[in-house]
DNA sequence: GTATCATCTGCACAACTGCTCATATACTAA
DNA sequence: TTAGTATATGAGCAGTTGTGCAGATGATAC
């Protein structure tokens, strides 16, 4: 059992009671987590910004980030789950895309925060 | 030395050059990543959150997390580092607030994408 | 000065992440 | 069928992250 928690008094009753009528769903919050989770990585991030541009396969994406076709392929995946981009198959080869006009959305506004 | 690395051809050298060309610095890759991982946790997300609403100090978070105000402590101020909260001082309390509009902005295009 | 309260910080540890390697799957061509 | 190419997947491992605990810091009251 934590011996820190909240011993000392809430200041706040009424402040703490208004967040949690505000808060929104665990589930909600969790999903949010993930989805931020997916940027915030550079090379997901790089994937995500080269896709911006046009489709590219997996190949394209591995010489251009210089690592192994595997770790694209894993952080594909992650980003497939979690709806950012989408592929079609063309014979062998596979093409990504962004699958979410927020996508580039969110990237732009982050850069906005950053860079001022 | 990666054996995997693309001892495939490069199927759309173009495309890579242009990604390449096109490409944010890797500086700025990586304060993006840093930026976003802000947003990827559950804790830091509530807090956020809690701090749209109005301003509270790290007594009445922690009673609002339900975690210990270590934790809290420890979470403002990797929110602070990234300039996403600011606080002010009322004799021993500190007064947590959003830093900036981006905050909120950012959430909101979050749970556009998965809500839909 | 001492005592108390709110907060911060260093450390330790379990849980998670991203990578590589090895292997499996899917498609094409002969 | 077999061989070759493109991508996917599972295991294992080093590095990172979030938390609680213990102790430190800063402010207030006496």
């Amino acid at each position: 059992m934590p011996t820190d928690r909240c011993q000392c008094r809430i200041v706040h009753e009424q402040q703490v009671e208004k967040a949690r009528r505000a808060a929104l769903p665990p589930a909600e919050i969790d999903r949010l987590a993930q989805f931020f989770k997916a940027f915030a990585d550079p090379t997901r991030l790089k994937i995500l910004q080269a896709l911006h541009l046009e489709e590219m396969c997996v190949c394209d994406l591995a010489a251009f980030l210089g690592v192994s076709e595997s770790a694209v392929s894993h952080q594909l995946r992650l980003l497939r789950q979690m709806a950012l981009v989408a592929n079609r198959r063309e014979g062998p080869v596979l093409y990504y895309r962004l699958a979410d006009a927020h996508v580039s959305q969110l990237i732009l506004l982050a850069l906005d925060h950053i860079r001022e």
